[in-house]
DNA sequence: TTTAATTAAGATAAAATTGTCTGAATATAG
DNA sequence: CTATATTCAGACAATTTTATCTTAATTAAA
């Protein structure tokens, strides 16, 4: 399970994907607005992806947060561990952090399958797929 | 990802249903020695679990935990349920607490198959396969 | 019945995560 | 150049999770 950072991460990220496809500007309150979550927050995690190159910011009166085309192709699972780590990808069923092939856990080989699937569906959403118009209208980051 | 507290749950429920076998009883000390976590959390943890009636308990000289034939039919999804409660298998990718068929998050379909993926893993997993002894030599719980 | 070793329970403490505040730096419009 | 609105950075605070302490109740052996 992710943390609620890295929920709230994902959502922004996706947001700010959406909005700013023609390279404008969103500030943390349109965010933190549109995807329902605490304004100051956000903002801090934002500077950390940022300072991590997952997305471009611009301080100072009229900036904001802006995804370009080639960090469209970021994943959700790039983001993920960015904020969590790649346990949730690597780690053991039952939390043992040696379990290995040599050394398994018991339920380990068939929890790496469903792992990996996970793995496979955070890694093969990008966020330019969230830019596509087509998706626009199912997608909801926010209560309705 | 589970919960530190689930983690040591499933071993310490694991350990006790492989070392009481034949009834006999485990006390903290040898269950926190034996998967190699904290003696006293263990004990708050067991007590919980107890209560919810997953395991029994004998106070007292002598006594301690064990698990029977009936509870060894409770599986890995149990515990984690009991602890953590059923998010884990139920819950939104990318967080959102009203995700759902009829207001989907974008990554909602496949997700939801992993997911279940991963719930037939845990539900699937019994305490009594854990007793069997052709098992013993592969299962660890704590690093060697 | 006494004694010793155990679980039970509630309070407390420590650590990690989540969230906020404040002031500085920055950028743009006018 | 000035005024204004924004991100940046670090400190601070609140909450949740993880872990410990203390005392009581319980059990069985001797």
């Amino acid at each position: 399970m992710l943390s609620k950072t890295c929920e709230y991460a994902i959502r922004a990220m996706i947001y700010i994907a959406q909005q700013s496809k023609n390279g404008s500007m969103v500030n943390v309150k349109q965010i933190s607005s549109g995807i329902d979550s605490p304004e100051l927050f956000i903002g801090k995690i934002l500077q950390g992806l940022s300072r991590q190159g997952l997305l471009q910011s611009l301080p100072g009166r009229y900036g904001g947060f802006y995804i370009s085309d080639a960090e469209a192709k970021i994943s959700l699972a790039d983001i993920v561990i960015a904020i969590d780590g790649d346990k949730i990808f690597n780690g053991c069923g039952v939390g043992l952090d040696y379990c290995s092939e040599k050394k398994p856990c018991p339920i380990h080989t068939e929890y790496k399958k469903a792992r990996n699937a996970i793995y496979k569906i955070y890694k093969e959403s990008t966020l330019a797929q969230f830019r596509e118009s087509a998706n626009k209208g199912e997608i909801r980051l926010k209560r309705v």
